[in-house]
DNA sequence: GCGACAG
DNA sequence: ATCTTGTCGC
């Protein structure tokens, strides 16, 4: 516990602005690139890596993988933003610089509002770069009903004082469920519409899974479809 | 008190 | 997150 970041993240918690579901989903055209973020560390650096597609199709553009020196702040869970949160950053900044990117939605690899104090990394990040963003994460950081279907496509909510904040997704028929919700700019609805969309035949939301891979693969020194922005 | 605890 | 081989199953 750490009353200190706790009042912190209450107060930018306000900040978040979660469109109704009601309200009209982003609308992706053929240029605007999704990114899809994750990170992989070693010993003595953290390797970032950004996979694009295109938002109206899905189609993989590419993978770019971008290396920094290791977070000084230790991982704690419900504080993960402070650990790997400035990381994301420091990639979008190199890759804004260098390709001129500007994600017209970000997912990561965590929550988003589905969280004790509704500010998950996905959250942090929408708010310090004012874009949409959704979360993914393979654990629950909350309660949520734990009858979810056995089928894949079937949603639980997660509930925080009674709103939905987020949903438990069977990914996969017989699979443990995936975890999601909004960072950001981004209502639950088209939340759960895009991970559906883009999700791809296994547990893992398949952006997430190229990410993953393209960031393990660079951290071990070897190639794979992605590319190394130094 | 004990265990669990995004990545 | 990371340390790690083979093995069972679709």
């Amino acid at each position: 516990m750490d009353t200190i970041k706790d009042k912190e993240q209450e107060e930018l918690a306000k900040k978040i602005i979660i469109p109704s579901d009601d309200t009209p989903r982003l609308e992706l055209g053929l240029e605007d690139a999704v990114c899809t973020m994750d990170v992989a560390y070693t010993d003595d650096c953290a390797f970032v890596s950004c996979d694009i597609m295109r938002g109206k199709t899905g189609e993989w553009v590419n993978t770019f993988v971008t290396i920094h020196p290791l977070p000084t702040t230790p991982y704690t869970s419900g504080y993960f933003a402070y650990y790997e949160g400035p990381l994301l950053v420091e990639c979008l900044e190199q890759l804004a610089l260098e390709l001129k990117l500007k994600p017209a939605l970000v997912i990561v690899d965590g929550h988003g509002i589905a969280h004790p104090r509704r500010f998950g990394i996905a959250s942090w990040l929408g708010l310090k770069l004012n874009i949409p963003t959704i979360g993914c994460a393979k654990k629950p950081l909350i309660k949520y009903e734990r009858e979810l279907g056995t089928q894949k496509g079937s949603i639980s909510p997660m509930l925080l004082e009674d709103e939905v904040v987020g949903v438990a997704l069977r990914s996969n028929t017989g699979v443990k469920p995936i975890f999601i919700s909004p960072g950001h700019l981004i209502s639950i609805e088209n939340t759960i519409h895009i991970i559906k969309k883009y999700h791809g035949e296994y547990r893992i939301f398949e952006p997430v899974r190229r990410a993953d891979q393209a960031v393990r693969r660079a951290s071990k020194g070897e190639s794979g479809d992605f590319e190394l922005i130094t």
